[in-house]
DNA sequence: GCGACAG
DNA sequence: ATCTTGTCGC
């Protein structure tokens, strides 16, 4: 994947905020994605050696098949702490390394994290979002910010997310009787699209197809070997 | 001042 | 995120 990668970064976390500041109104919150969507991407980041680095995994989904046809995986210093509502700055530098290293062109990015459900409107699926210029979702596993009525429990329903009197995202059921993810436009997508492509991408556990495959790569040879998996029968989908 | 707080 | 075994429920 073409993609510009920053030369530089924010150092401090005043500069970071200012950068979330000057960025946010980039975000294009309208439908602007390929018709038709043939390829999705998941990403996601793991930390080893308590944090000093980084590990970025990229995957890419056939779609609406969701079977696997290109991956990145990558290992960088970690450079930047962990603080609510900079996690941006943390991870995707490494995550941007990943993504030049894909073969392939996804059509859109579902990332790990908040897209505009963030204070200053710029989460990491935002961020990631404008800086290359591609549709990208955010999929996160729990609120930052936001308030909300009360959600069914019957998959495919949904409440809007809101904050200062503007919707920023939606709290999505998943899965009946499941825990609820918190989707919000990260760039180039409207919020009901966005609906739409993550549960089109979710036809059977909690989490996108995307985020399952990004997460056991990142997460393969640190939690346990690809010998060990298979000893233990975990051949994914099977487990 | 106190509580909340993506990964 | 990561450290970690078994266990409760659909």
């Amino acid at each position: 994947m073409q993609i510009q990668i920053p030369e530089s970064w924010p150092k401090t976390a005043a500069e970071a905020i200012a950068l979330q500041k000057a960025l946010a109104p980039e975000v294009i919150t309208q439908d602007q994605l390929p018709d038709p969507i043939r390829l999705v991407a998941g990403v996601d980041a793991g930390y080893e050696e308590a944090g000093q680095t980084t590990r970025a995994a990229v995957v890419v989904l056939s779609f609406p098949d969701l079977a696997p046809v290109d991956e990145a995986l990558v290992r960088c210093p970690t450079t930047f702490p962990y603080v609510p509502g900079l996690l941006s700055f943390r991870e995707v530098p490494a995550v941007l390394e990943a993504l030049a290293q894909l073969k392939t062109e996804p059509d859109i990015i579902l990332c790990d994290g908040q897209g505009i459900a963030h204070p200053r409107r710029l989460g990491i699926a935002s961020h990631l979002g404008v800086i290359c210029d591609r549709p990208t979702i955010g999929v996160a596993k729990s609120r930052l910010i936001g308030t909300h009525a009360e959600l069914p429990p019957e998959k495919g329903a949904w409440v809007p997310l809101m904050d200062k009197g503007d919707r920023i995202g939606a709290v999505l059921r998943s899965r009946t009787n499941t825990r609820p993810l918190y989707i919000s436009t990260g760039h180039k997508i409207s919020l009901e699209t966005a609906l739409d492509l993550v549960l089109r991408c979710t036809p059977k556990y909690r989490l996108p197809e995307t985020t399952r495959y990004s997460d056991r790569l990142a997460s393969s040879g640190t939690r346990q070997s690809a010998l060990q998996q298979v000893q233990q029968g975990d051949l994914f989908n099977q487990k």
